[in-house]
RNA sequence: UGACCCAUGGUGUAAUGGUAGCACUGCUGAUUUUGGUUCAGCCAGUUAAGGUUCGAAUCCUUAUGGGUCAACCA
């Protein structure tokens, strides 16, 4: 039986669980826990919207409360429903389902509407008729206080009078705007006359034309969560500061009481990549990347198509933690993840991707054999399967050397090597072409030591054991190697331009890469282990003639470190 | 030269006045028909100085360092 949350006094609390859970000892909110996820839709979601999903939905689940899904489009100029589809795909991709319908801020401007109304006539809200400039001008700076603006002393008729033009259309953009009336000297710039509407002609993607006034955010967020109900407003540390507008809002417009509580968390940084979406934009609009789902990028998309599962990110926003100082989370612990979960789950598979011919010469010239390997090693359930052996087969190129060092216990002249789930070879020679490539390695082998037989010579403890495919039946396939976006921990906060950090390796595409026959009945987004090499793939662009993976991370690789050392 | 927020190994995160722990990374070694996995172990930390206290990572003060705030963006 599940322990209630409460109850579990071993597992540690990040600062918003150990809030939460005070509250509702104290009953607060009649002990709900609502929480909220509010994306604008202007762009697609990152991993760092992936830590706050987990974060938003994952508390609702943990406290038996709800997550709203609701998408915060009170700018048309920046918005679009291409955004509201792709974000929900991601959302419900990563396991997570909102609370009824998904919601919008638009649907509220009825009542925000009335709610401006009611400030006018409480006089707390004027229309300003100043240019942009002329009002930045007067707000001050964080150390100089500002300069009230000369309309701030109409009357609330007139007032009224001309917000109502604003809103049936009246004047042009920027002509006019509706601000509060707050404290133009206050230490907070966000309290200095907030603009709470301004005049944007301008279809919106779910109320059209009705509308040609827009709240502002801060007008907006606060209110939304009320007319929620949300108890707990979770957001980004760089809204602290407009905590005290959120709740003043709310005290000038509902009755005392309930109020939904605003609390600031750190977000995701992570090395080795940019998450900005003006740096990400930049990226996809010159092509340096073939798209917001290019693997390489880390959007959900690009995750996703990267190979990632959702539960391995889920398990990373676990890891991570919430708290309030500025982090950056080493991009391994993201591939430890990954790595982790189709540790379990991803059927092994022979790949050669560097393939090199290797002959057996004492192996008779029309035999095929089938010989039985391990689906996956990690699962029994998996069982195996047969995989052809004959005379000519491909192993790695990595995995011949004529000149070796001394660690190096994969195939060398007069050196034996055990080829997996089939037998003992011995290499006797190479041969070269003109300009001294090898093209092709001969071998002979061990007949009585089949794997699996049984046999004293099958069971010969061998140091190196490598992966091959046959010949004969070998299919070529695509493959597509991805690294690292940069080579810089953090190409965002340096002097120069980010790209000048861009990893030129961070994709190589190898089209001759030879695959064994079973890898015909994969389907796109199919994951599986590259035996010896990595997890990869079945890439979108993949047809049935022919094949495409991406790597989604490599194994780990001691002896890359070893040989890097050398 | 203002206000607010933050400060624990390389990275991230716990310890809620009472033994500084966990994970990732890195490094050893064992096992291994994946140089994978698994297992065992190691390196490494409370920004500083005062104060309160029997006792401080934790509370207070100051300093230092980092971050946020001056869109008709969210």
């Amino acid at each position: 039986m599940d322990k209630s949350p409460l109850e579990e006094k071993t597992a540690s609390l990040n600062f918003i669980e150990a809030l939460i859970e005070k509250d509702i000892q104290n009953h607060k909110n009649g002990g709900r826990v609502h929480t909220r996820f509010p994306p604008e839709p202007n762009g697609y979601l990152h991993i760092g919207h992936a830590k706050s999903i987990c974060l938003n939905f994952g508390l609702a689940k943990k406290y038996n409360g709800k997550c709203n899904l609701r998408f915060d489009d009170t700018n048309p100029v920046k918005e679009d429903v291409e955004y509201v589809d792709s974000i929900m795909e991601d959302v419900r991709w990563l396991g997570f389902e909102w609370n009824g319908e998904p919601l919008y801020a638009s649907d509220y401007f009825d009542q925000l509407y009335v709610w401006a109304e009611k400030m006018i006539v409480d006089g707390k809200a004027y229309v300003d008729e100043q240019t942009s400039e002329e009002i930045a001008a007067q707000k001050g700076t964080p150390t100089v206080p500002g300069k009230e603006s000369p309309f701030r002393n109409r009357t609330s008729q007139e007032n009224l009078d001309l917000f109502r033009r604003m809103k049936a259309g009246e004047f042009n953009d920027g002509e006019k705007i509706l601000r509060a009336k707050g404290d133009m000297a206050s230490d907070n710039m966000h309290m200095r006359d907030p603009i709470m509407y301004r005049i944007i002609h301008k279809e919106h993607h779910r109320t059209g034309d009705k509308w040609c006034i827009y709240p502002m955010y801060d007008f907006t967020h606060g209110q939304s969560d009320y007319l929620e109900g949300i108890t707990h407003s979770i957001c980004t540390l760089e809204f602290e500061v407009h905590r005290p507008l959120y709740n003043w809002y709310l005290d000038q417009l509902v009755e005392p009481g309930y109020r939904p509580q605003q609390i600031e968390f750190a977000r995701l940084n992570l090395s080795y990549t940019v998450m900005s979406k003006r740096k990400l934009l930049e990226l996809v609009q010159k092509n340096y990347v073939s798209g917001w789902d290019d693997p390489r990028m880390p959007t959900i998309g690009g995750i996703r198509r990267r190979g990632y599962t959702p539960e391995a990110v889920r398990d990373f926003a676990d890891r991570i933690g919430v708290a309030k100082r500025d982090n950056v989370i080493d991009v391994s612990l993201m591939e430890f993840c990954v790595r982790e979960d189709l540790n379990k789950k991803a059927a092994r598979l022979m790949v050669v991707i560097d393939p090199v011919k290797l002959v057996i010469e004492n192996y008779p010239a029309e035999k095929t054999e089938w010989v039985e390997v391990e689906n996956n090693p990690e699962d029994p359930a998996s069982g195996n399967r047969m995989m052809p052996f004959s005379r000519e087969i491909f192993i790695e190129r990595d995995d011949f050397m004529e000149e070796a060092p001394k660690k190096y216990f994969r195939l060398t002249p007069g050196g034996e090597v055990r080829l997996k789930g089939a037998y003992i070879i011995k290499c006797t020679g190479v041969k070269k072409n003109a300009s001294g490539n090898i093209i092709e390695i001969t071998c002979i082998y061990e007949p009585e030591s089949r794997s699996g037989s049984g046999t004293e010579a099958s069971q010969r403890k061998i140091k190196g054991t490598l992966h091959w495919v046959d010949a004969k039946n070998a299919l070529p396939v695509e493959v597509r190697l991805y690294d690292r976006l940069f080579n810089h921990e953090d190409p965002g906060g340096q002097e120069d331009d980010f790209k000048n950090y861009l990893n030129p390796d961070s994709l190589k595409i190898l089209s001759n890469c030879m695959a064994e026959p079973s890898v015909k009945t994969l389907k796109i987004q199919d994951r599986v282990q590259f035996q010896r090499q990595g997890y990869f793939c079945v890439d979108y662009d993949s047809t049935p003639e022919k094949i495409i993976f991406n790597r989604t991370v490599t194994l780990k690789d001691t002896w890359a470190k070893v040989a890097a050392k050398e």
